[in-house]
DNA sequence: CTATGATTCAAACAGTCGTTTCATACGCGA
DNA sequence: TCGCGTATGAAACGACTGTTTGAATCATAG
């Protein structure tokens, strides 16, 4: 059990993440994985018990902290009467963006998201509806203590859109691109106050 | 060349759209696109020589019909005093809106092209851009018109935003469910009035 | 040291992948 | 009816898939 950040598993999981981003969950394969993580194949069965499995270790060890995170910014701002709706919506992508620029390339795993967005798989979606689907309501909920004007099924018509949105652009998959010798950092941050601004009026919209 | 709707051609086409839909391409195999089609599977290779050419007819099919007709009713709006940034966004929704709901289920195709946007692979970035790249371009001179307070890269993003929320909100990835007895037809015209809504404040927002 | 459990390894499993081959059946003008 | 290009069919190609096996290696406790 020695040094921890290079694990096998951790070793796996990483280059499984930036597999899965380029090329899907079908499309990349657990020798390319095990080659990109310069461990034996069969590792991959012995730690994750099968490549599923390992697909929703992939979820599980970045979504737990991120969603603990989005909740603890949450609850410190959720009720309060100077809240407004930026704040809010910071809370849920702040901590995305912060996720992908740490040093071991998080960056990868909101492509991963958009994938799983994209992905019909029915196996995936309950996972993932299981163990995360309650944090997006508790944001809904502040949403709606914010938005009185809109009735229920509107803001959700609203909320799914949002959603939709940020996956899409905090996975950069349009046409912006980074300029040669902008900061990474500076881009991801320009990119989520653009979101922040975009939605929020969105959302107010009458 | 007889029977051209239940053609060959017609039916891979048609059991290839609804299974990239649901499985991905590299997901979604031959022999299970052959066997949907109730074709034989020697046949995609016949017809198109490959399937990463199968894939690329699958997008020509719809498209090349699809952006006609949106840069006809761009064109019939663009440059007009009366135009509002409401008209530009259906010109460029509605069409796909009224294709998903005709009769041979191009209901799926909207699903495919969220697909191709989640999709790293660059042969079909490279050809989707070279093909349908205009179509964006023409789009984005009329709103660059109608949003004056806005300089290119700030409208670029907003315009990246746009085609995110748009593209997963028309694939129905999210929580929205159609309501039991509600007609699928007035659901997806209802999604689309909240994205044209959506959409046009999240543009107009200072 | 030896013993023990955890981990890694090369090799093979049966099954599926996209593609090719070649024989057969078809439609149709001569 | 013949012949010829178009289309379909069953079968096989080698490569690749996820998974399993059993032996080799490792770290560590006694």
């Amino acid at each position: 059990m020695a040094t921890p950040p290079f694990n096998t598993r951790q070793r796996i999981l990483g280059a499984a993440e930036e597999l899965f981003a380029r090329h899907g969950f079908a499309g990349a394969s657990l020798r390319r994985v095990t080659a990109a993580a310069k461990v034996n194949l069969a590792a991959v069965n012995y730690h994750f018990g099968s490549k599923d499995n390992l697909i929703e270790e992939v979820f599980r060890r970045r979504l737990d902290d991120l969603n603990a995170r989005r909740l603890d910014r949450l609850g410190s701002v959720a009720g309060r009467a100077d809240t407004t709706l930026e704040t809010v919506l910071d809370a849920f992508i702040g901590p995305a963006l912060e996720q992908s620029m740490d040093r071991h390339g998080g960056s990868a795993f909101v492509r991963v998201l958009a994938r799983a967005y994209a992905e019909q798989d029915d196996r995936l979606r309950k996972f993932l509806s299981q163990n995360y689907g309650h944090v997006l309501k508790q944001f809904a909920v502040e949403f709606s203590r914010l938005l009185p004007h809109l009735d229920k099924e509107e803001l959700y018509w609203r909320l799914d859109i949002v959603a939709g949105a940020l996956t899409y652009a905090m996975a950069d998959f349009g046409v912006i691109k980074r300029r040669e010798g902008e900061n990474e950092k500076h881009y991801r941050e320009r990119a989520a106050q653009h979101l922040v601004q975009f939605a929020a009026a969105g959302l107010r919209a009458a």
